[in-house]
RNA sequence: GCCCGGGUGGCGGAAUUGGUAGACGCGCCGGACUCAAAAUCCGGUGGUGGUGACAUCGUGCGAGUUCGAGUCUCGCCCCGGGCACCA
């Protein structure tokens, strides 16, 4: 029995794809065009089975588009810039470029050993000048058009290293390398103004229907627009007014004292005259970044001694200092209203501040005298105190005692104010409204909006990144590099000896002549951050050997990406600076895009087990083996820990190697695991029973097809007369998989479309070819069966397409059409249902009068067993589904 | 705390607008072939009761709507992920 020879037609196919450029795209406005993209990669070193599922997934789409007639454009290159790059370069002695190419060779070679449909004349790396001179460019363009600018700000800086550490490096409160204790410094940094962009941003994430729920809500969570009002408060005794923001105008009544964020300039004015004040402010400093601040989340103040003037009833406020309250959002001070927010409860308990009720629940009602005086003595105390006490309903006791009341559709609203008095159910929205008015009648505010989000730092102080393209002249300022000298090249000749920014070091490459007034100045020597190159590679990919940043002839056809496909870490970050990033580039001119992603699919993990030896260090799967029930070490027998199932990581090294797989099993086998084993958006499992499974059954594609139970007769040829009823089930079958299996990877739900292939080949299993007909429907479903799993196995495919007398590439061939008048039945078999309960089937012809289906129904032996001779009363019939006899 | 997902056999997962729950696969059990094994093929496989046809229970829990609920409504529980002193 033959099997087949994976690694002869792998590598055949490979290499005629390679050569007659099957893949390649041509943009052609008269064709419809899809085109897909897979997250690209950093290249970081080696590729292991996790990693494909993504290329595999995206695989399978470009190449089923492709054979139902979309013109598709599916590239692939590399996200090369980046630290690891720099620390190989500090660890190994190797300059980053020759690590980085070294790695970009070999994670290509791979990909390549997968299978996977590229146009790798398209392929881009973003640390070559040919790509990032645009970028550069980009920049220029963005700080004309007021996109991009510099400011101080405070960033996480590594004294050992002298470099900026991203937040994400900072491993509580340490460098994650160097283990110093990460401080707080001010620099002056480049930044895009992504905020201006904040509305549109956001609004615009309803027209992205096709991306996951989740991650339209993380960009919306991430934006983080709340709208309410700023608001200022008379200072007693000086001319000067407090501005704070606050979400709920309508709680303005309850304010009981203000609060600053330690930055605030009036914070640090009071603390000018008070040293306890400066120490309590460098403790928040301090603290602020700590995990322990967070987790224990104390809220903690200090009185400045300063006094705020309520704009409505003209008490007087104290000004604190407070350890909760962000100089980075709205205006970096708040009211504190206790009754009607938890933080500012907590606050107020601490320091003894009133509690002042001003808005009750719908259901709540106050007290009427008589009611009043037959409470407790304590808990009139309390209402006297204006802590608050009403009925819900007739029964419950409504306190303000440590649960704030926060109200968010409606409320009784029972303060005195003109125009606001004793307003029972009056809406949230439109209390807030009549606040805001009210401060708008007495200059003391206007409706604001907040945001989250922020201006995104790009400045990095690093080698291995794209240059910032200015240079800064002591008489001149910050000049642009003219775009006649783009692109600012990195110098190779840079030494990773001592510890900072080897560009910062490099003996020339900085000074440089001032180009506007010739006199000697110096390069920015900062680098952008990487996720600058990644906002923008895709539609590079259009046009990736134009002059310009983009032919617009091609970025206009291909654009947007028709279905992006990567993992769902990126969900904020990359997808939401390539959203602005695109709006910015249709702002200076370069493209008309908005949307550059229409729709997103977010894949699961490829998870494994993980093992540990007796000393507690993880080992690589095929560094054990089950013996005796247990599993063991194979070098020395020692029993080894199955741990849990983990997602494939070097770290844990339950990784499964790419070579190794396509070594034993091929490629195919690989891309029937990944895909079908799991929806693609849930994790999938790696096992070596799952490998197997994948193997067998591509093995039984190829006896199937190599040795069928009857001669085939020669392709395209009649249909015979005289059909027998197994070759026209069969008939059925198949017509019936094409269409369900288009149906299923239109909406990706490629383990269901695998699903469906298999049940045909259970099908063409089962044919022992002997009845009227059956070659030639064998011949039938054995080509449509090729057809569909080309997708999916496409070398095998190719190579049984081969067997099957095919004069095309699978590659080439357009998708099978469904034959209609075989996707439906003739004869439906329909549940009978009596009291709901299922108790008989029975075959009707389709679209049989429902008389006739009751008839036949009720005639049912079994039907007239669980009846019982008892008195039918209505009888349901669903045409085609169901028949139930309620009695 | 807030926002998203989920919860179905031993396991991964199917199930159209409410209409035969468990497709397909893995695993397991039994059998064929073989000196034996591998490979392959055939049969079985949600629980309980029954020799059996069959009965009965069953989609996290509790109610409800309906002729009929995995699916819809209400109230809970649990798991995963994201965000969070954001005023």
């Amino acid at each position: 029995m033959a099997r087949y020879n994976f690694r002869e037609s792998e590598a055949k196919w490979q290499a005629i794809w390679a050569e007659r450029r099957t893949f390649a795209a041509v943009t052609d406005p008269s064709r419809p065009k899809y085109y897909v993209l897979e997250m690209f990669p950093y290249p970081s070193g080696r590729l292991h089975v996790g990693h494909v599922r993504n290329y595999a997934i995206g695989d399978v789409i470009a190449r089923y588009k492709r054979s139902t007639g979309f013109n598709v454009l599916h590239p692939m290159g590399w996200d090369a810039f980046g630290l690891p790059a720099e620390n190989a370069a500090i660890a190994g002695h190797r300059h980053p470029a020759d690590w980085t190419f070294e790695n970009i060779r070999v994670m290509g070679d791979q990909l390549r050993l997968i299978g996977l449909a590229y146009d790798w004349d398209r392929e881009i790396a973003t640390c070559t000048p040919d790509y990032y001179r645009h970028e550069q460019k980009m920049f220029l363009d963005f700080l004309k058009a007021g996109l991009a600018y510099r400011k101080e700000s405070m960033v996480n800086w590594d004294p050992v290293e002298n470099t900026v550490l991203a937040n994400e490096q900072v491993i509580e409160g340490r460098g994650w390398r160097s283990g110093a204790l990460v401080e707080k410094r001010q620099l002056t940094q480049w930044f895009l103004r992504i905020t201006e962009y904040a509305d549109e941003l956001l609004d615009d994430i309803a027209t992205l229907d096709r991306w996951p729920e989740r991650v339209r809500a993380m960009q919306s969570n991430w934006i983080g627009r709340s709208t309410g009002a700023r608001m200022r408060f008379a200072l007693k005794d000086r001319t000067d007014r407090l501005e704070v923001f606050t979400t709920r105008p309508d709680t303005i009544f309850g304010a009981s004292f203000c609060a600053l964020s330690a930055e605030h300039p009036l914070a640090q004015e009071a603390a000018a005259g008070d040293p306890a004040l400066g120490e309590f402010i460098a403790d928040c400093r301090r603290l602020g970044t700590s995990e322990e601040a967070i987790e224990t989340a104390e809220k903690r103040g200090y009185d400045t001694g300063l006094r705020a003037v309520h704009p409505f009833d003209g008490r007087e406020l104290p000004v604190y200092v407070a350890n909760f309250v962000l100089m980075e959002y709205g205006t970096g001070a708040i009211f504190g209203c206790p009754a009607h927010d938890q933080r500012d409860l907590d606050f107020a308990r601490k320091y003894g501040l009133a509690v002042r009720p001003v808005l009750w629940p719908t259901t709540a009602r106050r007290l009427s005298d008589g009611e009043f005086a037959a409470l407790p003595p304590e808990s009139q105390a309390l209402f006297d105190t204006g802590e608050g006490l009403a009925v819900i309903g007739s029964e419950t006791l409504f306190h303000v005692a440590n649960t704030a009341f926060v109200a968010t559709d409606a409320a009784d609203y029972t303060y005195d104010l003109g125009d606001l008095t004793d307003r029972p159910a009056l809406p949230v929205a439109e209390a807030k409204d009549i606040a805001i008015a009210g401060l708008a009648a007495r200059d003391s505010g206007e409706a604001s909006i907040g945001y989250r989000l922020r201006d995104w730092g790009v400045s990095r102080q690093r080698y291995w990144g794209c240059p910032i393209p200015v240079i800064h002249c002591d008489g001149c300022g910050v000049v642009p590099v003219p775009e006649s000298d783009l692109p600012v090249e990195l110098p190779a000749d840079v030494s990773f000896d001592r510890p900072g920014n080897p560009l910062d070091h490099h003996p020339t490459w900085k000074h440089v002549a001032c180009p506007a007034c010739g006199g000697p100045a110096l390069r920015e020597t900062d680098t952008f951050d990487t996720f600058v190159e990644s906002s923008w590679y895709f539609a590079r990919y259009c046009s990736p050997r134009a002059a310009d940043a983009f032919d617009r002839a091609d970025v206009d056809y291909w654009m947007p990406v028709d279905q992006y496909i990567g993992g769902i870490e990126h969900a904020v970050l990359h997808l939401l600076y390539s959203r602005f990033f695109m709006r910015a580039l249709r702002q200076c001119g370069y493209l008309d895009v908005k949307e550059p992603f229409a729709a997103l699919m977010t894949q699961g993990m490829v998870c494994h087990d993980t093992y540990a030896a007796p000393d507690g260090q993880w080992l690589y799967p095929e560094e054990v083996e089950p013996r005796d029930g247990g599993w063991v070490r194979i070098s020395d027998g020692a029993p080894v820990i199955v741990g849990r199932t983990e997602k494939m990581s070097k770290s844990r090294k339950n990784v499964v190697g790419l070579e190794k797989v396509v070594e034993t099993y091929g490629a195919d086998t690989a891309r029937l695991l990944l895909l079908s084993d799991s929806p693609p958006e849930r994790d999938l499992e790696w096992t070596d029973a799952g490998i197997e499974g994948a193997w067998r059954y591509l093995n039984r594609v190829w006896r199937l097809v190599t040795e069928p139970a009857v001669p085939l007769p020669p392709p395209g040829g009649p249909l015979p007369g005289n059909i027998g009823e197994a070759a026209t089930a069969l008939r059925r079958k198949t017509h019936k998989t094409i269409a369900a299996v288009s149906e299923d990877l239109d909406a990706f739900r490629l383990n269901r479309a695998v699903a469906r292939i298999r049940e045909l080949t259970n099908l063409v299993g089962e044919m022992d070819g002997s009845g009227p007909g059956d070659a030639w429907a064998l011949r039938e479903a054995l080509e449509a069966t090729v057809l569909l799993l080309g997708p999916i196995a496409p070398h095998l495919c190719e190579e049984l397409w081969q067997v099957l007398g095919g004069d095309t590439m699978v590659a080439e061939t357009p998708w099978p059409m469904a034959d209609p008048s075989l996707t439906v039945d003739d004869t439906v078999t329909v549940a009978v249902q009596v009291n709901g309960k299922l108790r008989a089937t029975i075959d009707l012809p389709r679209d049989a009068e429902a008389a006739d289906a009751e008839r036949l129904a009720l005639a049912d032996v079994g039907v007239q067993r669980s009846l019982g001779g008892k008195a039918v009363r209505r009888v349901i019939v669903v045409p085609n589904r169901i028949v139930n006899v309620v009695v």
